[in-house]
RNA sequence: UCCCGAAUAGCUCAGUUGGUUAGAGCAUCUGACUGUUAAUCAGAGGGUCACUGGUUCAAGUCCAGUUUCGGGAGCCA
């Protein structure tokens, strides 16, 4: 039995003078013929490992490099040296697995986060991904935690769908149809009969249909899984495979989402504020570093840490679509013709717009309703009190500082007759979702959800600008490795 | 997909108006030292200058195309 060992986070945290520990982990550096830095990935700080003089033969020694994984024993005492305050000084030191220098990527010194991409398989390795990845599975359990404390139903909703009716982008077929001689039909089209679920399927785009379905009777559910987009996006906030949360609540309005959204947004930075202060802080320290390196009117006012206890201590800016743009035809950047794009009601904002909301007027999260009908889809619910030719739908869109749009959600259309004409209008498939049309015609109820594009909130919480930094392995256009 | 930029040693980068044998720091190896904190000191090895083609007496350097990467835009979460 291996596993009488002690993790390096408990060691540091708990245990006491004299006592004898068995640790294991991975060199990060060797100095000295002497310390060894020892990391097991249970926290960021190393375990500083003392080997006395002639205590290993001159050939265990030359293996001891970086990393290489090592079973340690021995005694705890307070260090000497000044950058820990204990150390482990080893009786016996077991190397489980070698390391050849000659070849192992990793350095005691900074690598940039391009070249760690190229090696995704090994910067679990490195002090910055380690932050990144335990407070990645910090907010996933906070996620489970916020919606369990609340009585939502966790549901499953299936990767796998026929329906692509939600339009939300393009989507990855799913077939077990031949390359070759591809079964057609007689007009010449692929004849999916012959496929493996007798009809054309792809991965999700989204869970959110059939989580109203789930909501139509558990009340409030909530979905937390892999979602898939096509897409040939080339941005540091898109992926073709990334992670998802949408709930979906029956008796909730528009305002009732808006109130959920945002506490649920406070209560994981909360969580990952309480439960990864020290990865939070390397993290810090890591983004000070980097903005250092800006000119100065491109540094953000913030600090990382600055900028969650922000945005935890205050209330997100509320206001309508119509009023957002209203703010940016009256700001000093439209006057100066600063935008690239044109501004008027009826526009489907772009990334410029969000970002001067968001990041120069109000330097706070912004929630935005009430969008024009024209450019939100089929199940918002259309908006009962309108200026004609001003329809508008109750919807709502998070926008965070540096990340842009981080939810999008809405009041749903509970409505049968106002459903099934929007659906006509949009030249959406009614017959094919009569499944979904049934919850309206049985029992239909007010109701409303939302999306949180996972990674995007990775990102926002730990600060890494590139969202290829905060999934273990990225798929991206032209990338798939590992 | 569009716009801009980049690709030189394991990593980060320099390489002048095109001109002899392409450099530095770190890493690695050898030796020294031994309470170090990205240890230090001395020495050594290490290159298809992304790929393909072109211009030229001569290309890492200029031109074209391709690939990949980065930043921005669109789409969105």
């Amino acid at each position: 039995m291996l596993n009488q060992r002690i993790k390096i986070k408990a060691l540091l945290q708990q245990a006491s003078i004299g006592t004898h520990v068995t640790v294991m982990g991975w060199v990060r550096t060797f100095r000295n013929n002497q310390f060894i830095a020892l990391n097991d990935g249970s926290t960021n700080y190393n375990l500083q490992v003392v080997v006395a003089l002639g205590m290993l033969p001159e050939a265990t020694l030359k293996r001891i490099t970086t990393g290489a994984s090592l079973k340690v024993q021995g005694t705890i005492a307070e260090s000497l040296g000044k950058g820990q305050s204990i150390e482990l000084l080893a009786t016996a030191i077991d190397i489980l697995g070698d390391s050849d220098p000659e070849k192992y990527p990793l350095q005691p010194k900074k690598h940039s986060l391009e070249f760690l991409r190229e090696i995704a398989h090994l910067r679990f390795r490195t002090n910055t991904f380690g932050a990144v990845f335990r407070i990645r599975h910090s907010l996933a359990f906070a996620v489970h935690q916020f919606f369990n404390e609340r009585g939502f139903l966790y549901l499953h909703t299936p990767i796998i769908t026929a329906s692509d009716a939600e339009g939300a982008g393009e989507m990855f077929r799913v077939t077990t149809l031949p390359f070759d001689g591809t079964p057609r039909n007689e007009d010449g089209t692929v004849n999916f009969k012959e496929d493996f679920f007798g009809k054309s399927t792809n991965l999700t785009v989204s869970g959110q249909l059939e989580g109203e379905l789930g909501a139509m009777a558990f009340s409030e559910i909530y979905t937390f899984g892999p979602t898939f987009r096509a897409e040939n996006s080339n941005t540091t906030r898109h992926l073709a495979e990334f992670w998802m949360i949408e709930p979906e609540m029956a008796f909730y309005d528009l305002e009732d989402n808006m109130n959920l959204a945002e506490a649920f947004i406070q209560y994981l930075i909360r969580y990952v504020m309480a439960h990864n202060s020290d990865d939070l802080q390397l993290l810090d320290r890591r983004l000070a570093e980097e903005e250092k390196q800006k000119p100065a009117n491109e540094r953000s006012e913030l600090g990382l840490l600055d900028k969650l206890n922000f945005v935890v201590n205050n209330q997100f800016e509320r206001i309508t679509y119509t009023e957002a743009i209203q703010i940016l035809l009256e700001s000093p950047a439209y006057k100066k013709k600063k935008f690239k794009y044109e501004v008027s009601w009826g526009i489907d904002m772009q990334s410029e717009h969000e970002r001067y909301l968001v990041e120069k007027h109000f330097k706070k999260p912004v929630i935005v309703t009430g969008y024009p009908a024209a450019i939100k889809a089929f199940y918002m619910r259309m908006n009962d009190v309108c200026e004609p030719g001003k329809e508008t739908v109750a919807a709502m869109d998070i926008l965070a500082p540096g990340i842009g749009e981080i939810v999008g959600g809405s009041q749903r259309e509970e409505r049968l007759d106002v459903l099934q004409k929007r659906m006509e209008a949009m030249h959406i498939p009614v017959e094919e979702m009569s499944w979904y049309i049934d919850t309206r015609r049985f029992g239909t109820v007010p109701h409303a959800g939302f999306g949180l594009g996972f990674e995007r909130m990775v990102q926002f919480v730990t600060g890494m600008t590139n969202i290829r930094d905060v999934i273990p392995f990225a798929r991206t256009p032209k990338n798939c490795s590992f």
